[in-house]
DNA sequence: GTGAAAGCGCTAACAA
DNA sequence: TTGTTAGCGCTTTCAC
């Protein structure tokens, strides 16, 4: 007795052919009804499963997608994930999931293992590190949908979900000028990634627009990291004419200035200001609680798996222009930043 | 054009059969190196990549591993995934993940899916909901390798990785009673999970060896949830005989109590020690810091992988003997129970 | 050392 | 309405 029933084995047992089996299965018009409700007992009975690598072989489609994330630490892509999957399973996907974990090696290697498996698509947030994007032009060359979302690449022409992180960071900028503080910082984050200098950018337009001037040394250059924010604090101590206040590029980012300005004993938020940037979950829940912008990141998710369907139907026809969705930042505002109280 | 390039095509170009560039390409000792030269530069130079899909087809196996767990929201699980990677990756499998959002049907579903996509071995922590069992049973019968973690049940047959929960449960309450406190309340999880029943054993039989008598009352019926901690702690301060301290099923649980406690203007952990379970991230971040015991994640994760290993490797041999492996908890002792400081 | 051919399980075009 | 057959891309046994 074979481990595995094959439609072969259910159109013996019924003394026909695996072509009306498998039509039936499929619950193909051309067949009986007769027919169907016998195949389909027989194949309960005999335990069928039907083989989707043949099928996949067979149809050249395998029903994954695959998304590459930096770290399913980090909340915030686990969060985007979820949004892809639940999109994902309503259509009949499923979704692989690989983590960088920064390394441009690592996304590398995920981006052979994807396309080698012949996914139907690939999702990707880029690593840090990144900044050869070789693979990703491979990924165009075999024609594989490709969408990016969050970390994306202007130059690549390739479809993007991103949110507004001009807008964000000049919220959160201006959130703090009209909590009455007059000297604010930021914390940067690799300039190399978009998301990163448009958050700088953003910080310094809202300055401007309400008549601060942008002082190079506010600016301390960062990471997405607890230590940076640590690094970032002693650093604005350290100045003659120290900030009040601090834009950080990251909720990890925030919460180890929150930390550090803890432990030298400066209160937060009447002595100095912090708000982040990605609504970490744990950010509500530690003292004070984290002022910071929300990036919609089970809709972010939603959007990119839309993208992503939208080129897989689309695929092989005409389909030359990009399409790039931007997403509106959501401020929240906790006891980091509430020096006069809801607003 | 065609846009995928198949053994043939390279074949052709050379002037001779897939056969022959199939061996060459899996390094097989018959082929002249002569050759392998020849095939591994036509390949690269016309772009090939081998296809999975028809290489599992062909061979039956596919490389992939499937992991069931309820919430990849919850770090404890991600954690862990972190470690079966790991492994995975080292010993040439990618993981699956699918998420069961606690809920039996989705369980069975992924589980579904796992068994037709013909992974090679599924890898599982049950959901909360989980009480029937039928859809392991049909894993077993198809003879997929079948591993447990964490949430595991002890009358299917099924090898586990799980940790000492008793111990950990009871190395958690002795900590209280070393910290002086004499009241000591538990918050337990759903009883028909070994794990949550192993913890209350493990309460009880610290209690007992300290002499002091368990009381029925001073368990309140929880979850793994923030407002289970909420409650159980309005509910402890109802009572005309209030404990002192309490030991949480779970971090979630933990930190729910936390901010119930701080909102009733009662100390931690002069007033009220509490600790948890789990070592969730969020834990050394809150204010007080929380303790909890540590369930080497990673490590656990690894150990489920070598288990599967296993499996995979005496696949259809005599392999009877199910095999349990169980971890040591390790206890993180912070701020929320310090009462007389580090021991 | 290499070629020829069968077959993994399925679907679909063509025939009947 | 159902049967027949070819083929998805790869590996492997059997020849030579």
């Amino acid at each position: 007795m074979s481990l595995t029933v094959t439609i072969a084995d259910i159109a013996k047992k019924l003394n026909t052919t695996s072509g009306t089996v498998s039509r039936a299965l499929n619950n193909h018009p051309a067949i009986s009804l007769e027919t169907k409700k016998r195949v389909t007992k027989m194949a309960q009975k005999l335990n069928y499963r039907r083989n989707t690598v043949a099928c996949s072989l067979r149809s050249g489609q395998t029903g994954i997608i695959g998304v590459i994330i930096p770290s399913a630490e980090i909340n915030f892509f686990g969060s985007v994930v979820h949004g892809i999957e639940r999109m994902a399973n309503q259509n009949g996907y499923n979704v692989l999931i690989f983590q960088s974990n920064e390394s441009w090696m690592h996304e590398q290697k995920g981006i052979e293992t994807f396309l080698n498996a012949r996914v139907d698509g690939i999702m990707v947030s880029m690593a840090k590190e990144t900044n050869d994007y070789k693979h990703f032009l491979a990924v165009k060359h075999t024609k594989t949908p490709i969408v990016f979302f969050d970390r994306a690449n202007d130059e690549l022409e390739i479809d993007a979900v991103i949110i507004d992180d001009h807008k964000g960071a000049y919220l959160a900028t201006e959130h703090l000028i009209q909590q009455g503080y007059t000297r604010i910082a930021h914390i940067s984050g690799p300039q190399h990634l978009n998301i990163f200098r448009a958050r700088l950018e953003g910080y310094k337009a809202a300055l401007t627009a309400n008549g601060m001037r942008f002082n190079k040394k506010l600016v301390f250059a960062g990471d997405v990291s607890i230590d940076a924010g640590r690094r970032a604090i002693k650093y604005f101590l350290s100045l003659e004419n120290q900030p009040d206040a601090a834009f950080a590029v990251e909720d990890f980012t925030a919460l180890g200035a929150i930390k550090e300005l803890k432990e030298q004993g400066i209160n937060i938020p009447s002595g100095f200001g912090i708000i982040g940037f990605a609504n970490e979950s744990f950010g509500e829940h530690i003292t004070p609680s984290l002022s910071t912008i929300d990036q919609q990141t089970v809709n972010m998710g939603k959007e990119a798996f839309s993208l992503m369907l939208h080129l897989i139907e689309t695929k092989g026809r005409i389909n030359k222009n990009i399409q790039k969705k931007i997403l509106e930042p959501i401020p929240v505002f906790r006891n980091s930043s509430l020096k006069k109280g809801n607003i």
